[in-house]
DNA sequence: AGGAGGATGTGCT
DNA sequence: GCACATCCTCCTA
């Protein structure tokens, strides 16, 4: 993939080792962020500059409670992949619709993971699109004339050029949504549950037709910090914040209340763009 | 065996 | 803003 084509210096990327992810989910989540995926699923690559995420813990992970995680009532069939090996991706189904995707982290025999929420897509994002359904405009040479008839009907009733990733034109809300939440960060970079559950971002070892890469970047200046979404509120979580985000970020998800999250944080401020670190 | 609910996104009103 | 899609997992009977 071409992920071996990064440069390993100078844009500040190198590859992620197990060691890299050894610690606490709360620890490692911000580390993610800037950081890079790379998948080759099909033979199409998508490379995903991370720009949301969020820290899951589990049994033995620092002792911490976490009622959001799904590890929270201990090993099942379902979350196995959490308690392995730091680096494989946890890819789980939401709402029976959505694959999502988490970077195992801790040591093994813990439950851990920092589920990827947002990013940009930087490498593949006509593969991206053509995954999520989005529908490029006219792409170059296919265009009708401009204020033909033609051309505004075919508008207004959403008949597009066929969809030739590399030639259609997209919008810069289309490329901004394309990997901004959690389903539509899954959909984006083609993993998708069961098959590519458990794919080891660290070796980058084929599984299911599929190969995944995770690339780190330096540090980041500014990291906004506050409550996960779906779980904010729920007893125990908000102690600590265990959301991430890149500040200003356009491709960061919207924040939405979690169940009970409103009764919780009745007298208390809106997370809004959240306190930043450093 | 049956059912409730979920680390969500979309499209329509 | 609200309904709904869609299916797996875990809890209860």
């Amino acid at each position: 993939m071409s992920g071996l084509d990064l440069p390993s210096e100078g844009a500040g990327l190198r590859r992620a080792t197990r060691d890299d992810l050894l610690g606490l989910p709360v620890d490692i989540a911000p580390r993610l962020l800037g950081a890079r995926l790379c998948t080759v699923v099909d033979g199409e690559e998508v490379r995903i500059r991370i720009t949301e995420v969020e820290a899951y813990h589990g049994a033995g992970t620092g002792g911490i409670p976490d009622p959001g995680s799904h590890a929270r009532m201990g090993r099942t069939a379902r979350n196995a992949t959490m308690w392995g090996e730091p680096g494989h991706l946890y890819v789980y189904l939401s709402h029976g619709i959505h694959s999502c995707v988490n970077v195992v982290s801790g040591p093994e025999g813990s439950a851990g993971g920092v589920l990827l929420r947002a990013g940009k897509v930087e490498t593949g994002a006509a593969v991206a699109a053509v995954r999520r359904g989005v529908r490029g405009g006219f792409g170059p040479g296919v265009r009708p004339e401009v204020g033909s008839e033609l051309s505004r009907s075919e508008g207004r009733m959403g008949v597009r050029a066929p969809v030739d990733a590399d030639s259609a034109e997209f919008s810069t809300r289309q490329l901004r949504d394309l990997a901004r939440g959690p389903g539509r960060f899954g959909q984006a970079s083609g993993l998708r549950h069961p098959r590519h559950d458990g794919i080891d971002a660290i070796s980058g070892a084929e599984r299911a037709g599929a190969r995944a890469e995770l690339w780190l970047a330096d540090p980041l200046d500014e990291i906004a910090t506050g409550p996960r979404v779906g779980v904010a509120g729920v007893a125990g979580t908000d102690a600590f914040p265990w959301r991430f985000w890149i500040p200003q970020d356009p491709t960061v998800s919207p924040f939405r209340w979690g169940r009970g999250a409103a009764e919780a944080a009745v007298g208390r401020d809106a997370p809004g763009d959240g306190p930043v670190l450093e």
